[in-house]
RNA sequence: UGGGACGUCGUCUAACGGUAAGACUGCAGACUCUGGAUCUGCGUAUCGGGGUUCGAAUCCCUGCGUCCCAGCCA
C-alpha cells in the first residue's frame, strides 16, 4: 500500500501493527468470512465527535481498507431522548474532513427497529424473554449487587402467550412510559451484572429524530448492537474497553438468533493530558459558557481542532502511530502537537505578522519610499515560490525582539547591535525613545543598503534574524492564542467536593487586538493554515470580516530562547 | 470481600521462550537568513516474590497496584 500524501515517502517505516491487526491477518490467513473484513463506525447522534472518536475512526476505517473491505457508517440511534439530527449532520461532516469514506448506504440502528421486534419476539417463542412489571427501582433491588447474586423478577415465568399479548401491548402504546420492559431470560445469579436477566426494550413515548412517533418502545444497547452488526455482515465489531463486560451478552444474542456472528473486540479508549473526552463534559462546558461553542478551538472536538488548525493528515499521523492495546493510559498532548507541527512545517506558507508591535524607524531610509522585498514562502518547499513584502521607513518589530539591557544569551536586537530583518536589511539600533512613563515608543535604527534581500557583501554575520512589519502597509489583525483548556494534566483530579471545572485555565484564551499583519496576509480564506515566522502555525478564522482578519494560533513553534529564559529565571 | 481486564524508559508503543527496540519529551552538540526545520550524540524501563527452562518481559504460582461493571444511557 501506497501512502496517498507522501509519494516521496517510500514504505521504509512499516504501519505499527497492534493486535487487532494481527487478529485480523489470522482471520484472513484461516479463511474466516472467504478473508472479508468489514467493520463499522457506530456513534450514538447525542454530541460531537471528538479526537477519542478521530483514534477509533482511524483504526476501523484504516483496518478495512488495508485488508480490501468496507467500512459502515452507522448511527446508534436508539435512545430518542439525547438524539438530533444537528448531531447526525456534524458527524458526516467530520468523518468526511477526516478524509475516510464510508461504504453507501449510511446507516441508522433505527432502520432495523422492526426486525429488531420480530427477533424479540423469536425469543419470547424460544421462552428466552419475558415482559417484566418490575419498575426501575424494583429492578436494581433485584438485580444484587456485585457480590451477591440477583433474585429473579416475580413476573419471569409468564406463559409464551402472556408475554407475546404484553410485548404486542407494550408496542401499541397501551402503558406510560416506564410500566414495563421486555428482558431476556438469562442467568440472575451470573457473576457478570450484564447477564442477569437484561432489558432488552423499554417502553419510551418520545419522538424520534428519524422515525418520528412510530415506535413507542426501543431497544436498548446491547439488544441492538450486536444484531445490527449482524445484519451488516460486521465481520470485527471494535469498541472501547468498557464493553468487555457486554460482549458475553453481545454473543448471547446472535447464538439465540442463530444469525451471523461478528466478533467483537475490545481497545483501548484515547485518553490525552490538559484535555476531557468525555461527551457529558464537553457537552457542560458548552452549555455553561466556558468555551464559545462545541467548534471552539479550545475545544477537543473534531469541529474544535479543525477550527484551531489541526489538519486531518496530522490527526490521522497521530491515531497511526499512538497504537492500538489494551493498556489506560494517557498520551501527552505534546506528542499530538509534534504530529501538527510535522505537517503544517512541510505545509504551511510563512508569512510575517508581529503580534505585540514596537516601531522602528529606520533613519537613513528616505521617507514617503517603499520597495518591495521578495520573499520566500516555504523553505520546506521550493514550489510554494516567493512573494514580493513592503519595505519601508517605519516597521514593526516584536516587542520580545528587542532588550535595552540584554540577558547573557540574548541574541536579538539592542542599543548598538546589529540583526537582520527577514528577507530584509541588516539594521543597528541607534537610540531608543520612551514616554514620561519609562514606556519603550520607538527604536531609531540605522539600515546598511548593501544587505539588500539579507546577505553582507562583506560577509560579517548577524547572530540574529528577526521578523517586521512595513508600518504603512500593515493590516491590523485580531489574533486568538489559546492555551490547554486545563491547567491540570488530569481535569478530572480534583479535591473533596469540586469538579473539573475547578480545573479550567482561566488563560486559556489570550485576545490579540493589535496585530500587524504583512499584506499578503489578506487574500486568505477561513481555515487556511500558515506560518507567522518565528511565532507559531495559525489559522484564519471563521469569523474574520473582510476588513478584519482573525487568526487563531494553532500550535507554537518550538522555542529554544523561551526554554533557555525559563531555565534561567528557574534558578 | 464478585466478575472482567491491564501493569515494559517521564509518556505511548514494540519485542509472539533467544542481544529489551522505536516515537515523543529531556539534555548536549552540528548546521541554519525562522533560537524554526534538519542532522548527530546521550540518558532512563520489563510492578514485587517464587517457580519451569540452557535461556523468561514473554510460560506457571503468588502477592501488589490500576481501570471497568450494580441505567428502563451508549
Amino acid at each position: 500500500m501506497t501512502p496517498p500524501n507522501s509519494p516521496e515517502t517510500p514504505e521504509s517505516a512499516p504501519r505499527p501493527s497492534n493486535f487487532i491487526r494481527e487478529i485480523i491477518i489470522d482471520d484472513v490467513r484461516t479463511g474466516k468470512h472467504n478473508g472479508r473484513v468489514i467493520t463499522r463506525f457506530p456513534p450514538e447522534p447525542n454530541g460531537y465527535l471528538h479526537i477519542g472518536h478521530a483514534k477509533s475512526i482511524c483504526l476501523n476505517f484504516g483496518l478495512a481498507k488495508e485488508f480490501g473491505g468496507a467500512t459502515n457508517l452507522r448511527f446508534d440511534d436508539t435512545n430518542p431522548e439525547k438524539e438530533e439530527q444537528e448531531y447526525v449532520d456534524s458527524i458526516i461532516a467530520n468523518v468526511q474532513w477526516l478524509g475516510f469514506q464510508w461504504q453507501d448506504p449510511i446507516h441508522y440502528a433505527s432502520d432495523y427497529f422492526q426486525q429488531l421486534y420480530d427477533w424479540a419476539i423469536q425469543l419470547i417463542r424460544g421462552g428466552k424473554a419475558f415482559v417484566c412489571d418490575l419498575n426501575a427501582e424494583q429492578m436494581r433491588q433485584h438485580r444484587g449487587t456485585l457480590t451477591e447474586p440477583g433474585t429473579p423478577s416475580p413476573f419471569r415465568d409468564r406463559s409464551v402467550e402472556e408475554n407475546l399479548d404484553l410485548f404486542a401491548r407494550m408496542k401499541n402504546g397501551e402503558f406510560p412510559d416506564g410500566a414495563r420492559t421486555l428482558r431476556a431470560k438469562i442467568d440472575m445469579a451470573s457473576p457478570n451484572l450484564n447477564m442477569r436477566d437484561p432489558v432488552m426494550y423499554r417502553i419510551l413515548n418520545a419522538e424520534h429524530h428519524r422515525t418520528g412517533n412510530t415506535w413507542c418502545i426501543y431497544p436498548m444497547y446491547d439488544y441492538a448492537h450486536g444484531q445490527s452488526d449482524s445484519i451488516e455482515g460486521i465481520t470485527h465489531s471494535l469498541c472501547t474497553l468498557e464493553f468487555e463486560d457486554h460482549r458475553p451478552l453481545y454473543d448471547w444474542f446472535v447464538q439465540q438468533l442463530g444469525i451471523f456472528a461478528p466478533r467483537q473486540i475490545e481497545f483501548d479508549r484515547l485518553n490525552l493530558t490538559y484535555t476531557l473526552l468525555s461527551k457529558r463534559k464537553l457537552l457542560q462546558l458548552v452549555q455553561d459558557g466556558h468555551v464559545r461553542g462545541w467548534d471552539d478551538p479550545r475545544m477537543p472536538t473534531l469541529a474544535g481542532i479543525r477550527r484551531r488548525g489541526y489538519t486531518p493528515e496530522a490527526m490521522r499521523n497521530f491515531c497511526a502511530n499512538i497504537g492500538i492495546s489494551k493498556t489506560n493510559g494517557t498520551i501527552e498532548l505534546g506528542l499530538l502537537e509534534h504530529y501538527v507541527r510535522e505537517d503544517l512545517n512541510k505545509r504551511a506558507p510563512r508569512y510575517m505578522a508581529v503580534l505585540n508591535p514596537v516601531k522602528v524607524v529606520i533613519e537613513n531610509y528616505p521617507e514617503g519610499e517603499t520597495e518591495w522585498l521578495d520573499a520566500v514562502n516555504n523553505p520546506e518547499d521550493e514550489s510554494a515560490g516567493t512573494r514580493k513584502v513592503p519595505f519601508s521607513r517605519v516597521l514593526y518589530i516584536e516587542q520580545d525582539d528587542f532588550k535595552e539591557d540584554p540577558p547573557r544569551q540574548f541574541f536579538r536586537l539592542s542599543p548598538g547591535r546589529e540583526v537582520r530583518l527577514r528577507w530584509g536589511f541588516y539594521i543597528t539600533c541607534q537610540s531608543v525613545v520612551k514616554d514620561d512613563a519609562g514606556n519603550i515608543v520607538e527604536l531609531r535604527c540605522t539600515y546598511d543598503p548593501a544587505t539588500r534581500g539579507g546577505g553582507a557583501p562583506d560577509g560579517r554575520k548577524v547572530k540574529a534574524t528577526i521578523h517586521w512589519v512595513s508600518a504603512e502597509q500593515a493590516l491590523d489583525a485580531e489574533v486568538r492564542v489559546y492555551n490547554t483548556l486545563f491547567s491540570k494534566e488530569n481535569p478530572n483530579e480534583v479535591e473533596e467536593g469540586q469538579d473539573f471545572l475547578a480545573n479550567i485555565n482561566p488563560n486559556s484564551l489570550e485576545v490579540i487586538t493589535g496585530g500587524k499583519l504583512e499584506p499578503a496576509l489578506g487574500t486568505l480564506k477561513p481555515f487556511d493554515g500558515v506560518q507567522f515566522e518565528r511565532l507559531g502555525y495559525f489559522c484564519v478564522d471563521p469569523d474574520s470580516t473582510p476588513g478584519k482578519p482573525v487568526f487563531n494560533r494553532t500550535v507554537a513553534l518550538r522555542d529554544t530562547w523561551a526554554k533557555i529564559e525559563k531555565r534561567d529565571k528557574a534558578k
